[in-house]
DNA sequence: AAACTAGAACTGATGCATCAGTTGCGCAAT
DNA sequence: ATTGCGCAACTGATGCATCAGTTCTAGTTT
């Protein structure tokens, strides 16, 4: 007999607080920049501190949370450098996922692609679209074969997706980026790598202009950081 | 009076344990895919558990050691996956790094990378070589200003690194890159993105393929996997 | 009133004890 | 001899107590 009755098997204490305070910061339920308080936080979850102390190390490897030695955690605040920066890794990245894609990707994988670009036939709102395009783009990450690749990718659109739910109401409507998507597929199932690339470079430019200019219309960035944002 | 006397300033010992284990993992003084006796590692080092606990979280990050839940840490064994996934990141945002590079560089990031560029006229072994080479890249990735993207690269070049101690004898005479170099750096001080970001393409490739035949030659890559990897 | 200082309170870091899951060895039954 | 079961030792996970550094505050001094 084995006993996984008494405790849910293998989930441990640090990963149900890691889990659910990365998802309470990525909702900004917790106020970016705020700090946290650990005792706290381990009596809502009826532990100890040690597994709380684990989960703020691992959320400050994924760079939600700064620990300052001696001091206390903080939500990492939403700044215009972190958009830069991930806005920047993306575009890194995503042409060059797009090219292994077009090289490695099986019939199977690009069925799945089609059926995540017919995702946005439906109407969706911009977290939806945002869910779909994570979606979207893991799943061309996943075609390199290169694991790294992927969890990069979903790193990024995590952190991304954070940012976005920070600074924009989400009831805007979706724009319409299904004529890419599907364009990029085609070049991806021809095996067009660089057709490829270049289409997700682009694709990943326009969303870049997206993001900076609902940025700026909400006032989270000044001229300056937009001009030299969308170089 | 500050009491910083009694103990090294702010240098927590899981810190040190943390670089000490590095360090050994990444010079290979600890055999890859070995199993790491969590104990004998905090006597060694005259510290609980904990703090070496602490460490191998940090490793696991890394990617250099695999934490097996109520059995053991285990250090990364190499494979060719590995190799195969590090030289595609390094591909993917090397071309980026170079671009962006060539749009942000000051006049003294050029000098800084010129004066890299000219340790290659000294005699190096391969461990030299790479040493400088890593600090070439990286030292492009920080034109680009984006934190995440430098240390993206170190963390790449760390493993790479690793990689390479393990499978390769460091008496190797270097090669010569040092042309590919200089004429990057051209290339960003002209502020030509694309001619930078193709450059440094190309010398991916070429330092890219450098390894694999090493690899092959050396028995490290069937030849399958080696002619999956040139693609 | 302003500035400095001493100390109280808080926070993360560490050590140590204990809990629970995994592994593997050995004994027994077939 | 082989297979199966069970127990013992080991390992990481967790809790709890304590240590040490930081920060804020209140009181004193100038």
């Amino acid at each position: 007999m084995i006993s996984t009755q008494t405790h849910p098997p293998a989930v441990t204490a640090s990963e149900r607080i890691y889990t659910a305070l990365r998802q309470r910061i990525m909702r900004c339920e917790i106020t970016p920049g705020a700090t946290l308080d650990a005792a706290e936080i381990a009596q809502e979850y009826e532990v100890s501190k040690t597994p709380v102390r684990d989960a703020m190390q691992r959320l400050a490897a994924d760079g939600l949370v700064t620990i300052l030695p001696r001091s206390g955690y903080r939500v990492a605040p939403i700044t215009f450098q972190a958009v830069h920066e991930i806005l920047d890794m993306r575009a890194a990245i995503g042409p060059h996922a797009a090219r292994q894609a077009a090289r490695y990707a099986t019939p199977e994988d690009v069925a799945e692609l089609r059926r995540i670009v017919r995702e946005y036939d439906a109407p969706l709102d911009v977290g939806a679209m945002q869910q779909v395009a994570r979606r979207f783009h893991v799943a061309i990450a996943s075609c390199s074969r290169n694991r790294r690749l992927v969890a990069l990718s979903e790193s990024l659109f995590d952190e991304l997706e954070r940012l976005l739910r920070f600074a924009i109401d989400f009831t805007v409507k979706a724009g319409e980026h299904s004529d890419e998507h599907t364009a990029l597929v085609d070049a991806i199932e021809a095996g067009d790598g660089e057709r490829a690339a270049s289409i997700e470079a682009e694709h990943i430019k326009h969303s870049r202009e997206f993001l900076i200019e609902r940025l700026m219309t909400l006032g989270y960035l000044s001229q300056g950081e937009a001009r030299s944002a969308e170089r």
